[in-house]
DNA sequence: GTCTATAGGGAGATAGAC
DNA sequence: GTCTATCTCCCTATAGAC
């Protein structure tokens, strides 16, 4: 299960840095709208100096992808091994992610974007190419949650079911509502990123994923 | 139920061509990935006649996003008529959006985008100013879906559960689908708009809701 | 209502000093 | 490794002729 893990990416100190602002500035404003001034400045540095970092602006984005997805298969493997029924392994693949998409704002908005984006078509670049960098872990995760779907409909656990419109269920239901705002689209009082909120999240999409998968 | 529908909009020839060029645009490039030249391009006119129909882009924005989310909420009003049980009504819901974001490839991106999205802050108009064209059909159209749940769980017909989170998992299930490509992030053979994939893609829905929001 | 021309600014990226 | 200065291009928007 750890056949891809703790791939260490030596990185310098001002790249971490750059890294940790375009992700948050590619999440709000997405790839086009995003401007390398504004990165520089908040990153402390001056505009060329990024360039010297990265050749482009494009091997930011795929930079800031990579670091995301592949930080989210990490946690999505560890969780994997603590085994039990299938249900408890979609349970934990629902909190593992909900966690990760509620530490911080933005990272639902990127990923989201990330999924559906073609901005950077102008570049260039095409989309395969781009998820070279980061397709490998997306492609692990998905093909994580389709296992253990798969698994739990042949022992009998689950309904019969398609298990490709389970995790395109799934995957929007998870991003889009920590995408969708801190109030979310429905106006919840307060922020959907409270632990509190949280966690009633995590306990509502559970218990509406057992209801949907189980078999009678 | 049918307080706000039939507004008719009278629109000149050529800004409802810059107005169907700029939806799929303003879908596929995002609000700051598109540009006016590219509008003008496809919608057969000089850059500067596009403000002669429009004052400026953002308004060309809010004008696409109303007529679209007008569009949506006629649909869903029609189909509510038609009564029958609240399961039934989920259903009906479930299936009108999935045939609207299923009759172009752009639809569910654009929806997604402009829920998701704030990339036009930068124009000084604010997310509220901007909600105030669309904004009536989107809360409508969730107050609606909030409603039927809503009714369901007093009758008995449907399990205990959070309104707004069956809501948010609800959107983010729809949009989610037909916004992640051609394929799908899971990589369907053949199309997700391939009309027998769609009819399959509102049959898995429909059977997924019913498990997870009947009582047992 | 449509056009050409252009203003005025911001984008990504490069050159070269320190 | 960081900077200032600059290049080139494209952006939204405007002016004004027809």
């Amino acid at each position: 299960m750890n056949e891809m893990a703790a791939k260490p990416v030596i990185r310098h100190p001002s790249q971490d840095r750059i890294l940790d602002e375009a992700e948050v500035l590619f999440a709000n404003r997405g790839y086009a709208g995003m401007g390398l001034s504004e990165l520089a400045e908040k990153a402390g540095l001056s505009k060329s100096s990024l360039f010297h970092h990265f050749p482009s602006k494009i091997e930011i984005y795929a930079a800031v992808l990579e670091r995301v997805f592949e930080r989210l298969w990490d946690l999505i493997q560890n969780s994997a091994d603590e085994g039990g029924t299938q249900m408890e392994k979609i349970e934990g693949i629902s909190d593992v992610m909900n966690d990760f998409l509620a530490g911080s704002p933005h990272t639902a908005r990127l990923l989201l974007r990330s999924l559906i984006e073609r901005d950077f078509e102008d570049s260039g670049i095409t989309r395969e190419e781009l998820a070279k960098r980061h397709g490998a872990y997306v492609f692990q995760i998905l093909q994580f949650a389709a296992k253990t779907l798969e698994e739990g409909i042949e022992n009998g656990e689950f309904r019969k079911q398609s298990v490709g419109h389970f995790v395109q269920t799934l995957i929007g239901a998870l991003l889009f509502h920590f995408a969708s705002g801190e109030n979310g689209v429905v106006g919840f009082r307060g922020s959907i990123f409270e632990p509190e909120r949280v966690e009633r999240r995590k306990e509502e999409l559970k218990a509406f994923l057992r209801g949907a998968v189980l078999a009678k």
